[in-house]
DNA sequence: GGACCTTTGAAGCTA
DNA sequence: TAGCTTCAAAGGTCC
């Protein structure tokens, strides 16, 4: 476990985190540490867990006043050095990573604050990243208090000069004033008494920040005090402070105060709840949240929350490393502060836990309509699903075989299917494709309706709500892995001819290929179609034609393909009447040739796509877990974009994939594409863009009928923006657009 | 006002 | 010990 870096060579604490230590170096000093601590990061990583673990197991134990931690505070007394608890880590990757909001609010730092600034007045270097709440607090949706409720001399950590004074002032009351600040654990707390004995270990700086955190807007956005933390009568706690955890917790402490039976049991009943410390995860959840609703305008937690998941998979371990640090951090100044408390507590007090211990009987662990089905196919949901009501399917499958109870939920579901499923009945039993065929039959055996209409269920996809129609979804990342759509017989090569960018960093292609069914994990990107039938939407040019689901189909699939152009990229090949679909596309050799598009049946014009395997549902989005997967993201985002997609003539989908392929490459080209892996330039574009036009130009001497798709933007990679009244201005426009982040959808 | 949704991780409980 | 369950944050939505 490395626990170096520290100029005085204290010995190891382990709360020492190299991450924590290059924020004490010198500016000069800190690429050499970034070097040696990536590597001791990794590592760390590593044994994070086991070391979480055993120190939190030993944490009781008195640890010796020579923190590396103090050491390093005692190097940089000189600059008061706070400026770790701002950004801790460093942004190699221009991944915004600084200090979880939580731990920076918990240290009451205001976001621009520096070592070696003025905290208020200099903004932060762009390495330090500005969270993006601070961009507009408001808009975002996070409140954000006065992050110092100074008067512009009453500014606490200026006046500090030595060390202990600066430690001190951390732990003292009179310089953050409990009614003026909100601290994350009571001030009132027995950590306070014996603070004067044990104070350096237990109030190590590693632990200050949380410690002596004043106010903040995250300790404002997470207020952690349940009950009665509003309460008048919790003291500093209520509207002044920002606590996530009480000040009055202990109550056998505060109890002192409260000397008769009846005050007792009115405490007990106002007992606050404390709050589990976050985890990582919700660390970071915490840090992103507001850069990611920024990015997508998105405000559902719920859609916030699969990006964030995503996100943070894709995160690189170093960087999960720091969050996991910080977790660890929390937990232990949480059970340092509240040593009694266990999860049991909370785990047992709430409604919560009888809810869904209600919901869990039975042991039925399907996914309920939203998770199945996800936004973007609420009609198959069922009603009271719609209605955000129970969902009677999983009430269902929670009685087995069995009717409900009321047997309402019976004759809703079967009238539901019979009224929404019917049409998607046929598809999804001819083409249904979706998923391995392990969760498929799964979901068959589960539950009967999967047969009916999940067969694109997502709940054989584990449930990432908003996944796209599985039954539909097949991924880029299988070379194999095509859907041959009967009703049409045109045949979607996920691989064909299309070119597949794959991001550097993540697996290759040919190595994700490998595994075919099954787990979706792992898969760099998919094609989501959608054979939405209840989707109608007007043409560009104004002409009404009865909706095929094909047609739609396709030009979801477009869009999703060309939406995906920064993770992959498969325009369908159209069964142009011969026995073997002919290839749409012609990679270009240089394309073809480059190792980032690797990709096995690139350039391959000969693939036998006949032969290939009939990949019967792609698991893609299968496992939430996937953070590779697009569909969640995608559904999320883009569905509204699908809708709008009006029927086409199945005869032209040739030509109309063409047309809106083209379109879309006409936007790329002129404006460039800065896919989000930075993998696509003007000239590839270009390429493909003659590539398409090449092909277009065929396809118009062989079909006759040609209907438009009309074509716009996403702007955002993950997130669609169609409360974005600019994308929605662009999107009905025939012309296909390029975010700066590269994600292109048809409509 | 509270449940629900959704994510991952931590912790507790149970078999 | 494995598996399951609950909770932590967040905010829109629904009842």
């Amino acid at each position: 476990m490395p626990h170096t870096h520290t100029r005085h060579g204290s010995s190891g604490d382990d709360l020492c985190s190299t991450d924590e230590v290059k924020i004490f170096k010198d500016e000069g000093d800190r690429e050499d540490d970034k070097i040696s601590s990536e590597n001791l990061l990794v590592e760390e990583k590593s044994s994070l867990i086991d070391l979480t673990e055993s120190e939190e197991k030993g944490q009781k134990i008195a640890r010796p006043d020579h923190s590396p931690v103090f050491n390093k505070i005692d190097t940089h007394t000189h600059s008061f050095n706070m400026g770790y608890l701002v950004s801790p880590y460093s942004y190699a990757n221009g991944t915004p990573s600084g200090l979880p909001v939580t731990m920076a609010n918990k240290m009451g730092l205001p976001p621009f604050f520096c070592h070696n600034a003025d905290p208020l007045t200099t903004p932060p270097p762009a390495h330090c990243g500005i969270p993006p709440y601070q961009l507009d607090p408001k808009t975002m949706g996070l409140t954000r208090p006065a992050l110092y409720p100074f008067a512009g001399g009453q500014y606490p950590y200026p006046m500090l000069s030595s060390d202990m004074s600066q430690v001190a002032s951390w732990h003292t009351p009179s310089v953050y004033s409990a009614s003026s600040f909100r601290t994350p654990y009571p001030s009132s707390l027995p950590i306070n008494t014996t603070l004067s004995s044990d104070f350096p270990f237990r109030f190590s700086p590693s632990l200050l920040p949380s410690v002596h955190a004043t106010s903040h807007h995250v300790l404002n956005a997470h207020s952690a005090i349940v009950g009665v933390s509003s309460k008048p009568d919790c003291g500093a706690q209520d509207t002044t402070t920002n606590n996530r955890y009480p000040r009055n917790l202990d109550t056998k402490n505060s109890s002192s105060t409260q000397s008769n039976d009846s005050k007792e049991s009115l405490n007990d009943k106002k007992k606050p709840h404390i709050k589990k410390p976050l985890n990582a995860f919700m660390l970071y959840m915490k840090e992103m949240r507001a850069k990611v609703v920024a990015e997508c305008t998105l405000k559902e937690s719920a859609a916030i929350n699969q990006i964030l998941g995503r996100r943070w998979h894709a995160l690189g371990r170093e960087e999960q490393a720091k969050y996991y640090e910080l977790a660890r951090r929390e937990r232990q100044l949480h059970m340092q502060m509240y040593p009694d408390w266990s999860s049991r507590t909370n785990a047992s007090r709430g409604k919560k836990r009888k809810r869904k211990q209600e919901t869990n009987d039975g042991g039925n662990n399907m996914k309920k309509c939203r998770a199945r089905f996800g936004l973007d196919q609420q009609n198959q949901w069922c009603k009271p699903c719609r209605r955000k009501k129970k969902c009677i399917r999983y009430m269902e499958a929670m009685n087995e075989n069995g009717p409900t109870e009321d047997g309402s939920g019976i004759d809703e579901h079967e009238s539901q299917l019979s009224d929404d499923d019917d049409d998607d009945y046929d598809e999804d039993k001819l083409g249904g494709s979706c998923g391995s065929a392990d969760e498929t039959n799964k979901i068959v055996d589960d539950d009967t309706e999967s047969l009916n209409q999940s067969m694109s269920s997502p709940g054989c996809l584990s449930g990432l709500s908003s996944l796209q129609s599985p039954s539909t979804t097949m991924s880029l990342a299988s070379p194999i892995n095509m859907n041959t759509n009967p009703a049409t017989n045109v045949l979607y090569p996920a691989t064909s001819n299309a070119l597949l960018i794959v991001s550097a960093d993540q697996p290759t292609i040919q190595q994700r290929s490998t595994s075919t069914s099954g787990s979706s994990s792992g898969s760099t990107s998919s094609i989501s179609t959608t054979p939405n039938t209840s989707s109608t939407v007007s043409p560009v040019t104004g002409t009404t034609v009865p909706p095929t689901n094909s047609a739609h189909e396709r030009a979801m699939m477009l869009g999703n393909r060309f939406s995906h152009l920064g993770m992959g990229l498969s325009p369908p090949v159209v069964n142009t009447g011969s026995s073997k679909p002919e290839p749409f596309f012609q990679p270009h050799s240089t394309v073809c040739n480059n190792a980032i598009f690797s990709m096995p049946s690139i350039g391959n014009s000969s693939v036998n796509h006949s032969s290939m395997p009939n990949i019967s549902r792609n698991p893609i989005g299968a496992n939430p877990r996937d953070i590779n997967n697009p569909l969640s993201i995608n559904q999320l985002t883009k569905r509204r974009e699908y809708q709008n997609v009006e029927s086409i003539e199945v005869s032209d989908t040739q030509t109309i994939v063409a047309h809106a392929a083209t379109s879309i490459i006409h936007h790329v080209a002129a404006h460039g594409y800065r896919a989000n892996h930075s993998l696509l330039s003007n000239n590839f574009s270009q390429h493909f863009h003659q590539q398409l036009t090449d092909h277009m130009e065929t396809a118009k001497r062989s079909e006759s009928t040609i209907l438009s798709v009309s074509t716009h933007a996403v702007s955002n990679s993950e997130c669609h923006k169609a409360s974005d009244p600019q994308s929605n201005a662009s999107s009905k426009t025939p012309s296909a657009g390029a975010s700066e982040t590269g994600v292109i959808s048809v409509s």
